[in-house]
DNA sequence: TATTGTTATACTCTATAACTATA
DNA sequence: TATAGTTATAGAGTATAACAATA
């Protein structure tokens, strides 16, 4: 094997991990909303909402169509987690927590920190090794080395 | 903020930063496979057939129903990408890449590998860097530090 | 004319349960 | 009796297209 198909096999092994871990770490948050009796769709929309937004803001922050939108807001609306608000521009709801919504997202953010499993796994000091690389590999920052091929 | 606050918000960005970085591997990959007229789960398990494999053993490493690996040889037999071939055991049948299959799943891994966004975003010395934090949190290796949670 | 949200519908992915053949 | 694969069916998640109200 040359030197550089050594490479190609290594940066695979290293996707396969990321993406593993990345797996677990969506098993946590999916245990963790189980646990709390919300489907996934539902427990993702509650936690973007930090504050009451535009039915299409969330559609983008989901990477969904808004029709399917209007399906989220529909479920979490029957439960009592989100009331529809008017917004200025009167084509515009807007999609806010009640009390028990904020209340629920305030109990499945403490519980997904918790799990973190960076937060168990790593030292303090390997997650200051972590965090520039994973800066760099999601594209934050400056991009590509001198010598990169991007 | 506290100390354990701001290790918790860290913890919590660079999970955040790690499933981004999956969503876009895996978002390549799918570009990868459209561009060569298959369907996701179709893509997934042709790579996954290095060799000849027992459906059983297919569902296994898929972690799916073994009814569904049933749906998925059967589409690939219409497409002539594997094929069914009886195993000793008379009960089970072993799927195979035929001929095209085989063409196609190179053409996938190179491909794929090219891409690669370990191999075009970071450094060898980087990569060396990165790998033991990725084995540690994919749970490799003997696990946690002294001083960790688990 | 363009945009927000809604409705009705349909598609993809995947599981469950019951079945057949073999062990 | 247990296991491999198949069939029929059903469910979750999500999109598309046509539409109403507003800009």
């Amino acid at each position: 094997m040359s030197d550089q198909e050594a490479r190609f096999a290594e940066a695979g092994r290293l996707v396969r991990l990321l993406v593993d871990i990345a797996e677990q770490a969506k098993a946590d948050f999916a245990a963790t909303v189980a646990a709390v009796g919300l489907p996934m769709p539902l427990a993702r929309a509650i936690v973007l909402l930090t504050h009451p937004a535009p039915m299409r803001d969330l559609a983008e922050q989901l990477a969904c169509d808004r029709s399917y939108v209007t399906n989220l807001a529909d479920q979490l609306e029957e439960r009592g987690l989100v009331a529809r608000v008017p917004g200025e521009d009167r084509r515009v709801k807007l999609l806010a927590l009640t009390d028990a919504g904020t209340a629920l997202r305030n109990r499945i953010t403490a519980a997904v920190a918790e799990r973190n499993i960076i937060l168990h796994r790593l030292t303090d000091a390997e997650r200051r090794t972590l965090a520039p690389l994973l800066e760099r590999l999601a594209g934050e920052g400056r991009g590509c080395h001198p010598g990169g091929t991007c």
